[in-house]
DNA sequence: CTATATATTGATAATAGTTATCAATATCAA
DNA sequence: TTGATATTGATAACTATTATCAATATATAG
């Protein structure tokens, strides 16, 4: 039962796994191994990742654990605000650690997929404005660029 | 085989009929009493629409037309641009007029999906500043504010 | 106006990503 | 240790959309 070894006295700082396993005991969940490996596994990719390469490592690591788990795992942790989830290409999710990471939007390449990340503070600042304006509150926004790439336009 | 209608000869100024026979034309594709239906039905809407209940309404007027060719031409219209495509809430695509209708992005209201429309010129020319500064073409751009109207957050 | 090549149609099967179901099992507070 | 209940994996179901295909309609050339 002693699967966690992410408690390791010198740790002083909370870490995603603390923040899991207390998101999990506030709202009556129950922490498991297989919640524990989704998120190493998850948090040894960098970037965007999709549930198929999540699945994927996951499979050689422990062939048992189900699809189904990972798509429940992965909604709690965007429900804790740990991982974000995006659906740039259309009807296939991707999701990149949220945790001590800059909010930024993103640049799409159309043809190679490639991304690029972004922040501009204007932007942000009058996306406020203007919610305001419309007496909304704002809860959160998607901007994301689309076009074609340095190295797709030469081709 | 006439049942075209819209060449009216007071008509100097192209209409999105025009426009979308000549596109037809170009592609090498036929002008079809089901496009242009779904074309007629489709203006008769205001704002946004889902392809549900551009069905319901095209079942009332000519129940034999399939829902495959609803889809079908609903792309060929966003190819020509008449029609802009949107997938606010995560799955089901919405539609609106595009022909002579001024770009503008969204603020959405994520408890009773009510849309607001709204122009930021300087966010605009931010963005093309931003693909510029990255070495990208700019082909096209989303951006959605997600929060609570008025009404909602009364309730 | 034909005839002919080919685009279109409607019905329906297939697809893909995700969610629901359920019986067996694991967690955890008492 | 126990027992209430949350979780799991297998897999069925779901939803929006796309592909398939034989019958039919359109456009163009003769
Ligand atoms: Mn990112
Ligand atoms: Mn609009
Ligand atoms: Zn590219
Ligand atoms: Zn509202």
């Amino acid at each position: 039962m002693d699967f966690d070894n992410n408690n390791l006295s010198q740790n002083k700082m909370l870490n995603e796994f603390d923040i899991f396993k207390d998101f999990l005991q506030q709202k009556n969940l129950r922490w498991t191994p297989q919640r524990k490996m989704i998120l190493e596994i998850f948090l040894s990719f960098d970037g965007h990742v999709d549930i198929e390469s999540l699945h994927q490592k996951i499979q050689e690591q422990d062939p048992s654990l189900g699809i189904a788990t990972l798509y429940r795992t992965l909604k709690i942790l965007v429900d804790c605000e740990l991982v974000e989830a995006h659906s740039f290409h259309d009807g296939k999710k991707s999701y990149e650690r949220k945790f001590r990471v800059q909010h930024h939007d993103h640049l799409i390449c159309t043809q190679c997929e490639k991304t690029i990340e972004f922040e501009h503070a204007l932007i942000e600042k009058y996306q406020i404005e203007i919610c305001e304006e419309y007496g909304f509150t704002l809860k959160s926004h998607k901007m994301e660029l689309m076009g074609v790439c340095e190295n797709c336009r030469k081709e």
